[in-house]
DNA sequence: TGGCTACTTCGATAACCATCAATATACAGG
DNA sequence: CCTGTATATTGATGGTTATCGAAGTAGCCA
């Protein structure tokens, strides 16, 4: 599961016509991702790691939240293609995802 | 109402440290408007409609959706920021809030 | 095997959100 | 002032989400 593949829908939107529905459904969950004070902050944190990544048990206590509550939020940001997770033996370590922003600094600049 | 000060609190984010709690809520709100297809549409058409801006009766129709429903989402995207709406004898202009992105610009290039 | 630690999933609850029909407000023309 | 058109607000409803405690899974080490 761990480095497998999430998020495989890549590309589309070629700065023409009107943003499409299909367009938007594109955006809508990366959106959405960010639209969470405690996930907006997880994924600060993330990045600001930078290569080596981060390991779940430090995100844990200055988000202020309970474990579980974390974990949630990291499958969320996993699940939308932001960050990605390796198992390195007992605990897991957190990267952002290369082309994470990708879509939204394409929607940005229009 | 219309063209009066919404969003009147700017700045902060100087990129430095870690994303503090208030940074984080500046950014939420307008990640939370976009985390919504009709909206990422709405935006999207009044994006594209420029200067002179697109009347709210032209942006029910193509999103398939109720009039009231529309004049909520709309109602969002200006609270949010995003767009700003000048009436003009009957109708209602949307037109985007020159600096709307400016903060998600920030975010994505730290 | 057994116990320890790191993390995930489950079940429940309260808060929030999108949506519509109905109703209200605002403006323009007669 | 009345009527029609354009937009906003209200009230209700069904669906989604954030959160926690409790229980489950997975890897390490002895």
């Amino acid at each position: 599961m761990y480095g497998g593949g999430m998020a495989s829908t890549r590309p589309v939107q070629l700065g023409k016509g009107p943003l499409s529905e299909s367009g938007a459904t594109e955006l809508v969950p990366l959106f959405a991702a960010l639209s969470d004070p405690i996930r907006l902050r997880l994924f600060d944190l993330v990045r600001r790691a930078g290569e080596g990544g981060i390991c779940s048990c430090d995100l844990t206590e200055p988000l202020d939240r309970s474990q579980p509550t974390i974990s949630h939020h990291l499958k969320v940001l996993r699940e939308a293609g932001l960050v990605e997770a390796r198992r390195d033996g007992t605990w897991i370590w957190y990267s952002v995802e290369p082309r994470a922003l990708d879509a939204v600094s394409r929607f940005i600049q229009r």
